[in-house]
DNA sequence: CGTGTAAGGAATTCTGACACG
DNA sequence: CGTGTAAGGAATTCTGACACG
């Protein structure tokens, strides 16, 4: 399921997130998309449930850079790449 | 593995075969893509895998109705939906 | 029959920015 | 901080057709 194969429309409606929000997402460091020789990003399975976990943990009051540091620890278990 | 999510062009990379090749087993009845709302063809991992399958099959001197044959008929057995 | 290609159009995705708060 | 939006451009994909054999 870490194969990069889908675009972000099919992400928008697998996650129910907005292109702004995943872009920022990969902005904050938070998911690392692969791209295509023409600069879209591709997402994996695993990528999209990372995004969901992400949105959750925003939903309930942390900030990206809590989770980016979470990340980095190895803590706050969910979905792993 | 049966979730059509992604673009011909991914499929093109992971298959080896050409967009043309693609669309003319899908207009032969041998794959069903799936759709956006813009009109773009979405696949899903077992359609790679059943996309080589044919084209090996081709290559060994089969025809696309022969191959449509075989499917309806349950036979041939390789991956499956 | 299976595949290549040039043609024109429509849909997708991209970046940087201004906005709100 | 996290997200919305309008802006212009570039890359992607689509269909129907002519071609070869």
């Amino acid at each position: 399921m870490s194969e990069k194969v889908m675009g972000i429309g099919m992400v928008r409606e697998l996650t129910g997130l907005t292109e702004r929000q995943i872009r920022y997402y990969e902005d904050r460091e938070l998911v690392f998309p692969a791209r295509t020789s023409g600069g879209a990003r591709k997402f994996s399975f695993d990528d999209v449930e990372r995004l969901k976990d992400i949105h959750r943990k925003l939903r309930d009051g942390f900030h990206t850079f809590e989770l980016r540091k979470a990340q980095l620890a190895g803590s706050s278990r969910s979905i792993e790449t």
